[in-house]
DNA sequence: CGTTGGATTGGCT
DNA sequence: GCCAATCCAACGC
């Protein structure tokens, strides 16, 4: 609790273009502790900080981008600082940071925040009412319904790094990034360990229609 | 505690 | 058609 509570001094630092016009790598871990800001149609504004993110870029399989533009993926292309927002699974949204230089695709999933229900990415998506129609919002934007700011900052001390949650490709990158024992990362209610991916995700739907078939 | 399957829409080949 | 950057309930041991 103390934890998001903790917004730095007085002096606010001013959030920049360039902080996110770096490697997707680098971005990632230092959106730790940053305070996501939304504000509800009602009026209302939410804050809470980072807790947990997952760094995708274009080079990488698991990335939206990895296969060149689309409608979808599109903002992912243009220049940093901006709100990726999609859609998955048929029923949840997840949102990102768009980052790398204007013109070069890449973008940090923000997985959790330091407040209740936050604790994963269509869970944050669904409590702060964030869907497609923020997609492209500027983060830097303090009018925007959704934008950052500077929050606690943490080292490397702080900060645990594991494989990405939930991918059947590229698993072996160590991209994803937590603040170390935070109580709301994603994934801590059962403590269960991330070993059980979907081995043979192929095998597994081609029975599973091969059963609907012979119905 | 570990593992599996269902829900449910739309993006992309 | 296939299956996904998810989540939760329901199993089995």
């Amino acid at each position: 609790m103390l934890d998001y509570l903790v917004v730095k001094g007085t002096t606010k630092e001013k959030l920049t273009r360039e902080f996110f016009a770096r490697p997707t790598v680098e971005v990632a871990p230092d959106l730790l502790g940053m305070i996501l800001v939304r504000t509800l149609p009602g009026g209302e504004v939410l804050r809470a900080p980072i807790v947990e993110v997952e760094a995708y870029t274009q080079d990488d399989p698991a990335c939206h981008a990895y296969r060149g533009v689309t409608e979808r993926c599109r903002i992912m292309f243009g220049p940093p600082g901006f709100a990726y927002v999609y859609f998955i699974y048929g029923m949840y949204f997840c949102l990102n940071v768009v980052t790398e230089v204007d013109g070069t695709p890449g973008a940090v999933l923000i997985r959790a925040l330091g407040t209740e229900g936050c604790d994963g990415p269509g869970k944050l998506c669904r409590q702060w009412d964030i869907d497609r129609s923020l997609n492209g919002t500027d983060f830097l934007d303090c009018n925007a319904p959704l934008h950052l700011e500077f929050g606690t900052k943490y080292g490397a001390e702080h900060i645990s790094i594991s494989e990405r949650i939930g991918l059947n490709v590229a698993t072996e990158r160590q991209w994803r990034f937590f603040l170390t024992d935070h109580p709301h990362v994603s994934g801590k209610k059962s403590s269960r360990k991330q070993a059980s991916k979907r081995r043979v995700a192929k095998g597994v739907s081609q029975v599973k229609t091969a059963r609907l078939k012979t119905k």
